[in-house]
DNA sequence: ATTCTTTGCGTATATTTAACGCAATGAAAG
DNA sequence: CTTTCATTGCGTTAAATATACGCAAAGAAT
């Protein structure tokens, strides 16, 4: 396979430029998030440079395709994830953070619901893994960065728009809002003034089921209403923590 | 000048790669703040496609600068402008912004106090104006969509972080910064209320001098004060409008 | 001298935040 | 079967903040 590549490639017309261009790539920060903590997908590089280090998943921008679905296209062959939050969050791109050759990445932070992506190993990958953000492995690249940027960003965000649902199955006791919220801004909040703020926005709709299994009073669950949070946005509801 | 050029081009050494790539630029949006508007300098082009439009100030990156670096170069070519506060805002990457083919470009605003940047006009673009934000002409590729990504994240960190004073001169009166935010922001503020919260969090100083030349009692004016924000800052102080 | 406009410093009231309590309800332990 | 432990849901209260607005003083303009 390898050398059949290498053979197409090396029969493959060239293109050529007036002026050399930076290769472009994008690479994906993914959350999930399960038992308390706030988890990153890593995948282990196949190839040199870094060859079997962790690292973000990611490559490069086909001419073809737009920049957000590089970004999806990459992460379903890495890491077999799918349907997830996507957006953009910083384009690095420091003069020698790629040994090869100047490399501007477009990055992406997702959000994915890990009861919907256990079992993991993409095709173009070595192996996939989740890691505790709090536990992370030394990485190729500049993608410790990458992550650093990635995790500021979403504690900020999750104060003002209720993306930290995506991280949540859709329906969760409110226990798990809690620790959700804790884990991810790395601070105690009391949970009834949370629980409080939380239920005034009117976004979050309390279902008749109830916990199962706990060795404590069973809490209702809940789920998040995106609907009713945009119709609320737009008459001027601004959800705040 | 335009003859020799091309000569030097054709006789350029071509570089080749085994896949086609993007161009990469840079663009800038560019804030400054005059008379209780906020306006955007744009360049009128000189080239097709898009010729003789107005356009945000940009260009290709080169091989051996960086993002920000290639973003000041050309904005210093464009419109003389210099000295200013610049973030990235966007990654645009849609298939068909530009005509001719495949760009990519790296978007940041930047802030200017306009008493520095009066007289402009750049050595690389045909000419260089401020226009009131409110008043924008027609404009080249998607800029327009742009400059509204620019004018939503500038409304948006005006409120969580103190980076409209980038566009006031280091001493204002009081009520050059309530019009400030009241333009960007585009509603009105209670301006005793505005002061008071403003005034609380200790990172404005009074200074001993007042207006001179105008027409009601003159004001103390104000200067803004980085260090005493930033060891606030450390110390846990939250700037919040 | 009067008028108009702004400035700086308020006051009063409503709303939100922060700190914390307690009865009820489950499983686990004894 | 009773007791213990931990959580859940629904509070209360005081402090802090936000909101709405007033007014005397001080300038130039009329």
């Amino acid at each position: 396979m390898r050398i059949f590549n290498a053979m197409k490639d090396s029969n493959r017309k060239k293109v050529s430029y007036s002026y050399e261009r930076p290769a472009l790539t994008v690479d994906c920060v993914v959350f999930g998030y399960q038992e308390g903590a706030l988890q990153l997908l890593l995948i282990r590089r196949k190839l040199p440079p870094f060859q079997g280090a962790w690292a973000l998943p990611g490559g490069y921008v086909r001419m073809h395709e737009t920049l957000e679905e590089a970004a999806k296209r990459e992460l379903l062959e890495e890491t077999s994830v799918k349907n997830l939050y996507l957006e953009q969050l910083y384009t690095f791109g420091a003069l020698d953070r790629d040994p090869r050759e100047r490399t501007v990445t477009v990055s992406y932070y997702a959000l994915i619901k890990r009861d919907d992506h256990d079992a993991l190993g993409g095709t173009d990958a070595e192996e996939a893994r989740w890691f505790d953000i709090q536990q992370l492995p030394e990485l190729a690249f500049d993608h410790d960065r990458i992550i650093a940027t990635a995790l500021k960003r979403l504690q900020g965000k999750i104060t003002y728009e209720p993306i930290g649902f995506e991280l949540l199955p859709e329906k969760f006791p409110f226990s798990a809002l809690e620790s959700l919220y804790m884990a991810i801004l790395q601070r105690d909040l009391d949970r009834r003034n949370f629980r409080k703020k939380m239920l005034s926005f009117g976004i979050i709709k309390q279902l008749k089921e109830k916990q199962q299994n706990v060795p404590h009073k069973r809490g209702f669950l809940y789920s998040f209403d995106w609907k009713k949070y945009e119709q609320l946005q737009k008459r001027g509801m601004h959800f705040e923590l």
